[in-house]
DNA sequence: TGAGGACCTGAATAGGGGTTCATGTTTGGC
DNA sequence: GCCAAACATGAACCCCTATTCAGGTCCTCA
């Protein structure tokens, strides 16, 4: 891309913008979010965004892409040592939650992109249904878990994991979410248990 | 309100216009539908929308608040004659698919609630998870399922629901909704069971 | 049948915001 | 120190659309 910085400040510059974009249309979502609301926050002029960014889809779509990097590394780092498939989903879920806890800006990104970029949302989700339901088969051959349709497993453990993120760590109130991620996985192991 | 129609006419033209609504905003989104897209499609004039809604802020939270209704409808239908809360969570899982599959646009409209109209969303949510809870604690009490943290349970079961909903429903590749009913309904009976 | 309320119309109003660009300013290598 | 490339600026351009409104049409009821 011709739009990437060259020098160390430029470089500075484009973070500080992709953060305050991150901040402000998660804050305000994509459409009430304007490029001078995400400059006015990153301190700097209108036009600046321009000169690293092609377009506000561009910046949103950069966003999309980092939540999906970020969420991988969350979560192979929290399955890592786990002995068994079931420890690793008690072990992700709790990641999860957490890591959406801090980073709220980017969930709600995520989520917005089912109408901004729909083809991104579905790309995002697809990718990780996919890499949880060969998990879930090899859980499964293992013996580690009952036998069962992985692929609607996957996406239904996924949607447990993503209500209660939106629930109990994006939303105020929030608990403790060792406790939240217990309750929820208590119900997990037993649906899976072998 | 004082825009509330009062022949049959403006009732008929009100709801030509709702459904319009429901079907643009449902496609392209709130942001992305406009007024004269919606008018377009119902066949009548732009000025005949605030004839009868406000805003389109009120048009979409009458939408949202429509979705709340008739899901509410489908699920009482659906669970009213089942001997125990297992095998309505089975009956309500599959109506709610099937539901869903057939107003695809409705169920899009309360997703986008959570950028549009947060707090609707929040009610809407709320309201549902609340009454899940109830009966889930009067099921514990009542010996069919395990005893369990039934607030967490709650917006666990949903997010299984909304998400199967999304991906088996709502996207493209339409798989058999009994089926994909059936494989959930599998884990989460074992994951209640008492 | 005709008066008045209900309803319909679409051009005009009003405002917002994405993107561009001409004009500076800063930086890094020589 | 000097210059070319990088970077920074923000007013201006341009398009889009929510909402209004003045001027009609339709329908009911007396």
């Amino acid at each position: 891309m011709d739009r990437a910085p060259k020098t160390q400040r430029g470089t500075e510059r484009r973070a500080q913008i992709l953060r305050s974009a991150e901040k402000v249309i998660g804050e305000k979502g994509f459409a009430g979010a304007s490029i001078a609301d995400i400059t006015r926050d990153a301190e700097t002029a209108l036009g600046t965004f321009y000169i690293y960014f092609a377009s506000k889809e561009q910046v949103f779509r950069e966003l999309v892409d980092e939540m999906g990097h970020l969420t991988r590394t969350v979560m192979a780092g929290a399955a890592a040592g786990a002995p068994d498939r079931l420890e690793a989903e008690r072990r992700g879920l709790l990641a999860f939650l957490r890591f959406v806890a801090e980073r709220p800006s980017l969930y709600r990104i995520v989520e917005q992109a089912r109408f901004v970029d729909p083809e991104a949302y579905r790309d995002y989700f697809t990718r990780f249904a996919a890499a949880y339901r060969d998990q879930l088969r090899k859980a499964e051959a293992a013996g580690q878990i009952s036998a069962g349709d992985a692929e609607v497993r996957a996406w239904a453990l996924m949607g447990i994991a993503k209500n209660l993120g939106d629930r109990f760590a994006v939303w105020e109130e929030p608990r403790d979410l060792e406790a939240v991620a217990d309750a929820a996985f208590d119900m997990i192991k037993r649906g899976l248990a072998p």
